[in-house]
RNA sequence: GCGAAAAUAGCUCAGUUGGUAGAGCAUAACCUUGCCAAGGUUAGGGUCGCGGGUUCGAGUCCCGUUUUUCGCUCCA
């Protein structure tokens, strides 16, 4: 494990130093959890979010893509629940510094008085044994009755104080139900704190006028509150999904692990409708597309696993992650959640507008169902760099660092060197160059010696390098040097860009995982 | 938010009992070599995270603060 946050320290850092990712605002010490793409990160990330693109609306004639605002109407977030369960009143032990959720401790003792009543109720019974009329003993033991009556008034008082938004008063309810710290074992308690994981600000220019809107914490929402206009527009037929890639919101408490966890990031959702009572079929299968979309990328099988969630989300009938294998342990990349008609019937609620689809073949009109796959993109994009970055001992003893990002996603296509800067390799190198540049991104590179500029283009996973050589001139033909293996090929220069292309195809990729 | 550790050049780090900052790599220029980072010459780059305090004098000691990493907690 030590050895692998090593690994991770060190991936920092490269992606500092070749331009991948950089703290934010770090000249001004930095922004807690915020980070930029630089020159390299930014296209491993567009090549990351066309391959998710183009897998999801090119592949399924059935799914389409939108771009929604940042900026929705509030009331969304209530229809949502957003409002409700993003607000988290968290409680502090004093003595164990341990942070607990104020409600669930609460939950947990009114759990405390249900067990202790059924332990009454099973002791009697053993001791009655056929005879024992177990709800007549419910009804008439004390010590049950007891137990019934606590735990009744506890959960009126706890609901209350959550419905109000009470925080005081479900600190008093700790304390007057002298709830310890299961470490410390003390009552030393903080006062109750809400954290909303939602960015608010204001819209409005004058601040009487100005109304509070919140930055939104998730893409789906401007996917559901968009289904009728899609569907309508588009005269699409369920089943269909409609996808969306765009940034979201969330000031999480503790926002850390890189890139992995941020205050400002990037989401790649599909919302799928279908016809309620097919959902978990379509949830299955998405599950799988899903798995193979990952795997696709050779970045290995056995980095991923599913994890199906015990306990669902409120708008959830099933669940599951996948995960990929980071150098800080198997951590969730994508959900895929089969959402029921939560969001759809909630905002036919809240909005009084009828969202519903009409299927002539039932001939009946209903509140579609939904399987949502939503994939983080900078998880991905932190996925992707662990499970390409090696670091190799060579022959001559010294080690090469290098990132052997799949070659769709690798942000540098290509590398041009002339092996020396005379002689007219130089312009040799340019001529190849120009050919290639409106469909890859090339760089050109003369400086130092050709086995330095190979390491240089190792760091940032360029998979192919062009070099070109005093014979180049006379045969018109370049070596071609391939990134993972060092190997080299003599190819002539008019195969170069069929050759290329046939590595690099999108197509290609796309076609092994129809 | 609590606890622990850290912060010196783009990176990795040195800097003695307090005496006004160094190295290697990297970057740039020129020369040399020419297929896997190792030659030569030269140059640029640091108010030592920030703010106070102690002191004749602070990178070094003390306090505060910011950021990062780890643990707790949380994770739609």
């Amino acid at each position: 494990m030590a050895q692998q946050e090593e690994v991770f320290k060190k991936l920092i850092s490269h992606c500092k130093e070749y331009g991948f990712v950089f703290p934010s605002s770090e000249i001004y010490d930095g922004l807690g959890a915020v980070y930029d793409y630089g020159q390299n990160g930014v296209e491993l990330k567009n090549n990351i979010k066309k391959y998710w693109w183009d897998s999801m609306t090119l592949l399924n004639e059935n799914v389409v893509g939108i771009d929604s605002a940042i900026f929705m109407h509030p009331t969304i977030w209530k229809a949502s629940g957003h409002v409700d369960a993003f607000n988290d009143p968290l409680i502090d032990n004093k003595d164990s510094k341990k942070r607990y959720r104020a409600d669930v401790l609460i939950e947990e003792q009114i759990a405390k008085y249900e067990d202790k009543m059924n332990k009454e109720t099973e002791k009697a019974a053993k001791r009655f044994g056929d005879a024992f009329d177990e709800q007549k003993f419910r009804e008439t033991n004390p010590r049950v009755l007891e137990n019934e009556a606590k735990k009744e008034a506890l959960h009126t008082r706890f609901a209350k104080a959550l419905n109000d938004g009470n925080l005081e008063e479900l600190r008093q309810i700790i304390i007057d139900e002298e709830i310890v710290c299961p470490v410390s074992g003390t009552k030393n308690w903080t006062e109750v704190r809400q954290f909303n994981l939602m960015f608010s600000t204001e819209m409005g220019s004058t601040a009487e006028g100005a109304a509070k809107i919140y930055l939104r914490p998730e893409t789906a929402q401007g996917i559901f509150v968009n289904f009728l206009n899609v569907q309508k527009s588009g005269r699409m037929k369920i089943p269909f999904g409609i996808a969306q890639i765009g940034k979201a919101f969330r000031n999480e408490i503790v926002a850390r692990q890189f890139i992995f966890r941020m205050r400002e990031f990037e989401q790649m959702e599909m919302q799928f409708f279908v016809r309620p009572g097919e959902e978990l079929t379509w949830f299955e299968k998405w599950k799988q597309t899903r798995m193979r979309w990952h795997k696709a990328l050779g970045l290995g099988d056995k980095k991923y696993r599913f994890h199906d969630h015990d306990k669902l989300a409120h708008y959830a009938n099933a669940a599951t992650d996948i995960e990929f294998e980071m150098p800080f342990g198997f951590k969730e990349v994508e959900g895929i959640h089969s959402r029921t008609d939560f969001d759809l019937s909630s905002h036919e609620k809240f909005s009084g507008k009828r969202i519903q689809f009409f299927d002539p073949e039932l001939n009946q009109s209903y509140v579609p169902y939904v399987i949502e796959t939503s994939i983080g993109v900078d998880r991905m994009f932190l996925s992707v760099l662990a499970g390409s970055y090696f670091e190799e001992k060579l022959n001559g003893g010294e080690t090469r660092v290098v990132l052997k990002i799949p070659p769709v996603l690798a942000p540098v296509k290509l590398a041009v060197l002339p092996l020396l800067k005379k002689d007219g390799l130089p312009e040799k190198a340019r001529e190849i160059m120009d050919n290639l540049k409106f469909e890859y991104h090339c760089q050109y590179d003369e400086k130092d010696s050709i086995g330095k500029r190979y390491r240089r283009q190792d760091a940032i996973g360029t998979p192919y390098c062009i070099t070109v050589d005093h014979d180049s001139l006379v045969d018109n033909q370049v070596t071609i040097r391939y990134r993972d293996t060092m190997k080299q090929e003599r190819v002539p220069v008019a195969q170069l860009e069929q050759i290329i292309s046939e590595k690099l195809s999108m197509k290609n990729l796309l076609k092994t995982i129809q």
